[in-house]
RNA sequence: GGCGCGUUGGAGAAGUGGCUUAACUCACCAGCCUUUCACGCUGGCAUCCAUGGGUUCGAAUCCCAUACGCGUCACCA
């Protein structure tokens, strides 16, 4: 049995996005799970949109999900180059042949001329499609074409009438009509290759033996298989993977908000917490238990426990999860995680800053959120919202507050153990416990009858803040 | 409009003719824990599988229509 192989093949037209993650990440799990290769290819041939530093994002945001790959750009391998503009010979090469065959001629049509084509037989009601004007031209004209200038394209010649047959794994088999296909151009007029030729072209060169992308390549999966028979070649399993949708049910597009890997990088999501949520998407365990590390998945995943439908991304589950895996890291981690997030002076004071991360920890769901967070600490105090006000009106209220205030003076080191202490020998003094001494104080320090532990939160404001903020509230 | 794919709860989904009185996870609700919130734990949450027909002793599971959604119809990938 032949190793198998399988790619994935980014245009750099932009970061990469969480529908590619995901098919990169299925093309992974596959190759690993079987031992395979997994070849990442760049599909530069559009020259307009391509740049490198689309191409730097994507390689980046692929590394940073912990997906590598063992062939391709920068790691090199034995099918190289893996730039389709490095590989402009091949194509050539295989068009000529394809016209020597017979199978592809020139096109001199101009994009005006083709374009009031289509509109005359939209008009009418036609499927759009290429007249064939030029397919069978002679020598003696498309030289008076060339003559004019013309620079033509290559057309692939579409049989007619003929049935193809797409064997998929995740949605069976496929069938599409060629009369519904019209001549499609493979080398535009610039020489360089079109989308449908060069991934036939590539993948069969390659060797790659397993297809896996997004439902959204299922249309064009005819045409390619025309070329595969039209250049001799064996097709390659296909797997269209559905489509990612956002909260309205289309495909997600920037719309939908944060659409780019680096978006969730940048916001303080962890790439496993990604991974394993783009997992679940179109893809679902044998077992019960949905949290999995890479190599968990890379044991559990199975092609045929890929789901047809298309899957709304929910980021209300992203978040749950992210926090799970936030949740298991250490405090370090944590807290050089949400350092990004806060302002500068965090950083001067490591303790203070472990003691912040120790203290919100629970209340995360991604790092970003700790920005929302910090105000508690840092911020004005709020106005008293009715709950505050109902806790402040206790009779018990200024005697707990002014004794902590008391406790507090006296206080060596402004620490949370101490501060509980405190509390604690605040209660038998006074004789008042429970919610009765901590909702007071709470309140009065933060202006909010909930939050993260109060004595950390004490702890993390500094002496001076809530001494003065105890003594404004029992004067 | 043509072609293609899809349709199980608010979301991800299991289920491939009887074991399903439809798993599991998120969300939601309730209780417990807790000074409070959060975390965590426990329990609840689809008499029903888009709709209508059919096949069958028996259907979410097979067949046919209809509806709806999405994708795609480029010298973009």
């Amino acid at each position: 049995m032949s190793k198998l192989r399988v790619r994935f093949a980014p245009s750099p037209t932009g970061p990469l996005h969480i529908g590619g993650a995901r098919s990169a990440l299925f093309n992974y799990l596959l190759a690993k799970k079987n031992n395979g290769d997994f070849i990442v290819r760049i599909e530069d041939t559009d020259r307009d949109r391509s740049t490198p530093e689309s191409e730097e994002n994507i390689k980046d945001s692929l590394r940073w999900l912990g997906i590598t790959w063992n062939e391709g750009i920068d790691v090199g391998g034995s099918y190289a180059p893996y730039r389709q503009m490095e590989r402009l010979e091949t194509y050539r090469n295989l068009a000529q042949k394809l016209i020597d065959e017979g199978k592809a001629y020139y096109c001199y049509c101009s994009e005006e001329e083709i374009e009031r084509e289509r509109a005359a037989q939209q008009e009418k009601g036609e499927t759009p499609h290429y007249s064939g004007k030029c397919r069978n031209l002679t020598e003696e004209e498309r030289k008076a074409l060339e003559s004019q200038g013309r620079k033509p394209v290559v057309r692939f010649r579409v049989p007619a009438g003929e049935q193809i047959h797409i064997p998929d794994l995740v949605r069976g088999d496929v069938t599409f009509d060629s009369d519904g296909v019209g001549d499609f151009v493979i080398m535009k007029s610039d020489g360089i290759p079109t989308y449908n030729f060069a991934v036939v072209v590539d993948d069969y060169t390659m060797e790659i033996s397993h297809v896996i992308r997004g439902e959204e390549h299922l249309s064009n999966t005819p045409r390619q298989v025309l070329l595969y028979e039209a250049l001799g070649y064996p097709t390659p399993k296909f797997a269209h993977i559905s489509l990612i949708l956002g909260k309205d049910r289309s495909k997600m597009s920037k719309r939908h908000g944060s659409v780019s890997v680096v978006n969730y990088k940048e916001q303080g999501f962890l790439p496993e917490a990604l991974v394993n949520f783009l997992a679940l998407l179109g893809w679902s365990p044998e077992k019960e238990e949905e949290i999995f590390t890479l190599e968990q998945l890379v044991e559990e995943f199975s092609l045929d426990r890929v789901s047809k439908s298309p899957a709304v991304f929910d980021m209300e589950k992203l978040r749950w999860l992210n926090g799970q895996y936030l949740r298991k890291l250490p405090i370090e981690d944590i807290a050089a995680g949400i350092l990004p997030h806060l302002s500068p002076e965090w950083q001067n004071d490591p303790a203070r800053l472990n003691l912040l991360a120790e203290t919100m920890a629970n209340h995360l769901s991604c790092f970003a959120d700790i920005k929302e967070l910090t105000p508690l600490i840092e911020g004005e105090m709020p106005e008293a919202n009715e709950q505050v006000q109902e806790v402040m009106a206790g009779e018990q209220v200024p005697v707990v507050l002014q004794v902590m205030a008391d406790k507090i003076k006296e206080m060596a080191e402004f620490t949370p153990e101490n501060i509980r202490a405190a509390i604690k020998a605040l209660c038998k003094e006074t004789g008042y416990k429970g919610a009765a001494v901590y909702m007071p104080i709470r309140a009065a320090v933060t202006g909010e009858c909930h939050g993260p532990d109060i004595d950390k939160i004490m702890a993390l404001m500094g002496k001076e803040k809530v001494l003065a903020r105890l003594e404004a509230a029992y004067k």
